[in-house]
DNA sequence: CTTTAAATTTGACGCCGCGTCAAAAAATGA
DNA sequence: TCATTTTTTGACGCGGCGTCAAATTTAAAG
């Protein structure tokens, strides 16, 4: 029994591939339809037309499922952070160009990003495979590790400010997450577009490192209108 | 069948009170000795000797008993703040010492911290009633009206940087918490105390809005003791 | 103290979703 | 065609949530 494509799949495993991809996409429809409630083994089952145990074989628990969403949206987040640093020049314009990898990221699947914090959790983690542990955790290093890598290349910082730099950018960011995606009373206190206090907050924290300025980066419309030019969004 | 203490509150109320209290502390009990899956209805139930229907007289479903949980904490939070600002003079000062209310009252009950963000979930909000979803969003005006007031009053911040300065902190705060209540493999990547770096961020971004500097501030062990100080840990 | 009425407590019950597994169906191959 | 292996199926058991009719307790009245 070899395979007729040496380098290739073998045709068993292609099947179960594109019905993993199945089961995923039904999995996100959904979610986005009918929330995590809505979200249960049978309901994928139904409309995926298989049953529960088949649903079973390729995952071993509904949080198997939602992580395995968790990680697809965090790869294609790597790859608009690649395509964010490819397409930005100097260490500000840079920063400020992954954070919109982020946004964007965000909109196009904000239910899942919206279970980010969620799978991070200890319970969450007690159900799922040590692979999709570590595949979650590699997600994180490698965003930061490009952060990281960008603070050091560039000259405009000193090198005792990297890791701070770095740790300042994650946790404000991910901190405007929260707040975006659950959508937190933050209009009622009078901050209507928390993205704009985001740039803002970030300029700030960019300046109190004493990188270098730009005009660009400040002007928040164009910075949007290139990011979704680059990530080719609408 | 009027109240022998017309200001207090009547004896029925007094035992309904009491009685609340218990359920709420038996609740935070199985929460830390056997996490979100231990802490059941039926278990509450048990552990107060009541049956579970009399729980249900005190509580709609298991998310309004955790929403208490999570509003108590808030609630001592502000007061922590208050002794904070208090007992804290100038801007960076001040800034400092209410995030260390945020740090030290995580610590005294880091389960409940850790359930903040779930609470604020949309899954969640549905499940609790209005009241107590006021009563979660008043929490954090609270806080946020207390720092942007704080911003406002000192004298070496220019008016239109205050709310970007109550943003950029809240943002990194509640970033920093999510790292810290799930511990986040920081550690992994060489960030082995977030709150150091939470404090290098923060001073970073002090520096960013003009905030005047000062000795005392950037002393992580010295703040750290008064702020154990004023609020009277250990 | 008894009787009656109201208030409170109880836990068995129904429901739903998860995950399992023995049996059925399909695929393989001889 | 039939035997064997692989895959699929959905009925089932379990556990937790929330309910509600019945039981118990408390209060009031006689």
């Amino acid at each position: 029994m070899t395979s007729d494509h040496p380098n290739a799949l073998s045709r068993k495993d292609q099947v179960r591939l594109e019905r993993e991809e199945l089961i995923l996409s039904v999995a996100l429809s959904l979610l986005k339809e009918s929330g995590l409630n809505g979200l249960t083994m049978q309901a994928i089952a139904d409309r995926t037309e298989y049953s529960k145990g088949t649903i079973y074989q390729h995952f071993s628990c509904k949080e198997d499922v939602l992580a395995k969403l968790v990680i697809r949206c965090g790869q294609r987040l790597i790859s608009l952070i690649d395509l964010a640093l490819a397409n930005s020049h100097g260490l500000r314009h840079k920063v400020v160009m992954v954070s919109w990898a982020f946004f964007i990221n965000a909109e196009l699947e904000s239910e899942t990003a919206g279970l980010v914090s969620m799978v991070k959790s200890p319970e969450f983690q007690t159900k799922i495979s040590d692979a999709q542990q570590a595949d979650l955790s590699r997600i994180d290093q490698s965003i930061l590790s490009r952060v990281i890598g960008l603070f050091t290349q560039q000259t405009d910082i000193s090198a005792d400010k990297v890791k701070v730099g770095a740790f300042g950018w994650w946790a404000m960011k991910w901190g405007v997450q929260d707040v975006l995606v659950n959508d937190w009373e933050m209009s009622k206190l009078g901050f209507d577009d928390p993205k704009h206090y985001f740039f803002e907050s970030l300029h700030v924290f960019l300046d109190g490192l004493g990188v270098q300025r730009d005009e660009l980066s400040h002007d928040f419309e164009k910075v949007q209108a290139q990011a979704k030019q680059i990530f080719q969004i609408n």
